[in-house]
DNA sequence: AGAGATCGTATTGTATGCGATTATTGATGA
DNA sequence: TCATCAATAATCGCATACAATACGATCTCT
């Protein structure tokens, strides 16, 4: 009736549905993700359901375990850095690709998303998370690259799923007065300028919020302290 | 019965398969890809072959048009240039994480490779276009990153198949020399310096490889100049 | 009581089937 | 002769069916 009749729009609605829920961590890390029961939920079959858990695995959202199903992915902290630097690197070229080429009106609208999360900069709600994100996605999008674009979101999101497991609690990610220097250097046409706060705008998102590791993997990483207090020996 | 029995392996050869036939132009830019027919080429269902196309279409080297199938994709000189602009931001970031920080094995692997290209340079077969690809795959593992090896497997893919669209037919792509370099720059950890060389290298590669449009994409195009000749007015 | 074997159930991997959409070919009329 | 159109065949999107595997509970034997 109502449903979508268009082929292919529903594969990318579960897709899409699994992803969002991932990420905004109503689906936790490490969650079992059964097919059939997810495929109940939204009123598909199997198939369609696969075919979402294959391209999340891709781009590293969830685990896919032979004979063993898919789960929410639980990225370890080497991976987070990995995908930090591949971040950097990327948004890096984002800089470099804008610098200097940027029309008065996408300057506008980054200006303009600025002092959006310059207001929701006091309550701490996903709000100021989702907006701080926005900005990477925005400038990614504005360089006219799709692959770039692409990548950018791919590492954008995973690191939504990791900082929902190592970052600090009310750590505000993105400081508004880095992403203000960013647009005036981008403005100036100063590429290397740009470049570089950039950079250091990722390193230092990483060092205010991946800091401490909260909420283990599993019983082995938790109970080791105690153990060792206990003066236990696990193996 | 000598078929692999493990679960999801075969997928996996499948993809494996699709993806070597494409890279080696067994299977042309353009050329329209049947789940049926591949299926049964490749003694599976059309299950398989189709979760083969997915993986393969958000590597960009398929594409899939709701309700007509997948062909093997044929990338516009637009898409081209995104691609090897991701690239060299990929691969500087390779040479920027690797300066100083190789081991000996390491740098004798790599010079190791670099004698073997020396030597296939004089035939340009497909095996001088095939190791100076691997070259970079190569520095690419030994950053340890596993999603930059992934990324630049990606692009590295994608460029073999724009060249076998654009490239001269005999640009021996990678100069050995530049390769050289690279290494011993690697090596005296000037991580700058690598950077740089990386970048121009690449930029080296599209200048010498990537001008000439050959081959063209459909009737269409291929017509077009004949038509002309004849005096005819297609639409 | 505890370790190990056995069976049942839940869930995955793959194949197949059905309805829908698109391409193609042959027929018809201008 | 060329364009239009209808019927047929090919192909796709998705659901379902079936086989294989893994997990858990019970049962047995020591």
């Amino acid at each position: 009736m109502g449903e979508p009749r268009t082929p292919g729009l529903r594969a990318q609605s579960v897709y899409r549905a699994l992803r969002r829920a991932i990420i905004e961590q109503a689906l936790k890390p490490g969650m079992k993700l059964p097919e059939d029961s997810i495929g109940e939920q939204l009123g598909v079959s199997r198939t369609l359901v696969r075919e979402a858990f294959g391209r999340l695995a891709i781009e590293g959202l969830v685990e896919l375990k032979p004979n063993r199903g898919a789960s929410v992915a639980y990225p370890t902290l080497e991976e987070a850095r990995d995908v930090f630097d591949v971040r950097r690197g990327l948004e890096r070229l984002v800089a470099e690709s804008l610098a200097g080429r940027l029309t008065a009106a996408q300057a506008a609208e980054l200006e303009a998303h600025v002092r959006q999360e310059e207001k929701a900069h006091g309550q701490d709600g996903p709000e100021s998370i989702r907006l701080s994100g926005e900005f990477h996605i925005k400038l990614a999008e504005m360089t006219g690259n799709a692959l770039l674009l692409r990548y950018v979101q791919e590492a954008s999101s995973r690191c939504s799923l990791i900082l929902a497991i190592y970052g600090r609690p009310h750590s505000s990610e993105c400081a508004v007065s880095e992403h203000r220097q960013l647009i005036e250097a981008l403005r100036a046409g100063d590429a290397a300028r740009a470049a570089h706060l950039m950079d250091h705008h990722l390193q230092a998102v990483v060092t205010r919020a991946l800091l401490t590791p909260r909420g283990e993997r599993d019983i082995h990483e938790v109970l080791a302290p105690y153990a060792l207090s206990e003066g236990l020996n696990p193996p």
